[in-house]
DNA sequence: TTAATATTGCTTCATAATGAAGCAATAACT
DNA sequence: AGTTATTGCTTCATTATGAAGCAATATTAA
């Protein structure tokens, strides 16, 4: 079906049940391959691509719409979830749907709250829905073309994680439970933009005490074989709450 | 007029011009006699106090919203916005309107937008509006029961403080625009709510590279006279891109 | 007029953290 | 068995921090 007659379809329930003018869109982070992705789809009929996305049920907190909302596009749950801005601007949305008759809820002017997710990748099994053609992980590297303001959002939920870095378990919840030093460090070294030196930077996280080494390393690639790591977790969120690296 | 005459009036007025079920909540924060202190105003028939707030006008961007309530309530333009936070859980108002016929605008489930505002203290001028009976500044060591959710509103607030003063120019905002290292460092030591070395505050300051110091002494108090300071607010913005402590 | 006082400006010294570099160990490949 | 790139971890020079203190000084009290 076309995506004009869903939306319509749509459009009558939705003025039911959900809360007016007030969406949510979230930009949802994964690492594997030594990568930042970032889950996107592409909506029916649609040359660019948005962020997975969706509305607040007129009795559902924020933060159970937001599970809710990524529960169904990723079918994980526990998810680690941060709203980090209100994109609030005027006609936000106004040319997306120009074509469209004013009393398409879609067409209203809406205040998103913006959410970022933290997911190990492995667990995550991207779904399309029935608005939707593509449900896919991208490299923050090579983003495609975004519809609406979806790209300032992607851009403003990176800009938070870099500096939420030394203060929130950004490390934690993006790695598998096991880890080598060197994937730690290559994703500290996405997230903050930057190469880092090898030796400082293993010896900085283990002054830290904050990880597990554990008997294990992960064999199988070329060269020698690095160990294995996982968080001590207590430890971790205990040296967050003064910030991992603030000293006043 | 009694309370609720005057809502009800209004509230015919605001089902008209406002976006339903979204609010914005100010934590409005201005240092003086070496405290820090927050606007609250009181209700009328009402014992306990609230923060100042609003409704985003329908062809109203959010942050301008924001700006217009802080306006009518401190006669200050260009006051230092962020966003820190939606308060958005259900029941958030209820109890407060529960003697209220259900159509009153104000007995809506709201989605409230949490904002903070830094502001010179020296030239805000509180304001009591038709719906309030006082408005005025509390010392964040002595504040007030509130309605609602406005005293965890206000504890974000706070805690956002902390984790951005390495990230934002929240001295620069709160200080006049001649201040002394004294003035500085009790600030610092508010937000962050511990005590500072003196001389290690001073060194660290003045390492910065962030301050200029003036040929003036604040005369007047006893004992010696401090130097004065200004920000050298190119600098102190570019030092703020990284960080003020963070060091990778 | 002078002395007392508390505060401020700034330095010193010991300790800790950081930056840059490098050496030995090693898993996979030839 | 030798080659290679990577990893674990250390060293040394430099810089930052923590703790303490000394001299300068604006006001107050004597």
């Amino acid at each position: 079906m076309e995506l004009k007659k869903i939306l319509e379809d749509k459009s009558k329930e939705s003025w039911e049940i959900y809360l007016p003018n007030l969406s949510i869109d979230c930009v949802v982070f994964g690492f594997h391959d030594a990568t930042l992705k970032v889950l996107v789809l592409k909506m029916k009929d649609s040359l660019v691509w948005s962020l997975p996305g969706g509305y607040v049920l007129k009795e559902e907190s924020i933060n159970d719409a937001a599970s809710r909302i990524l529960k169904v596009r990723t079918g994980a749950d526990d998810i680690y979830l941060q709203q980090f801005r209100i994109f609030g601007n005027l006609n936000r949305s106004e040319d997306f749907f120009k074509d469209y008759p004013d009393t398409l809820w879609h067409k209203q002017r809406f205040v998103s709250i913006g959410f970022y997710a933290l997911v190990d990748f492995s667990k995550v099994i991207p779904k399309v829905d029935e608005l939707s053609t593509n449900c896919e992980w991208k490299s923050i590297e090579e983003l495609p073309e975004f519809m609406m303001d979806h790209r300032f959002i992607f851009d403003k939920a990176l800009a938070t994680l870099r500096k939420q870095l030394v203060h929130k378990p950004i490390g934690y919840n993006l790695l598998q439970e096991k880890f080598t030093m060197p994937e730690l460090q290559k994703l500290y070294e996405i997230i903050l933009g930057k190469k880092l030196n090898r030796g400082n930077f293993y010896r900085k996280m283990l002054r830290y005490d904050i990880l597990n080494k554990l008997d294990e390393t992960r064999k199988g690639g070329a060269h020698k074989a690095p160990d294995l790591y996982s968080f001590s977790i207590e430890k971790y969120r205990k040296a967050l709450k003064n910030g991992l690296n603030e000293n006043w």
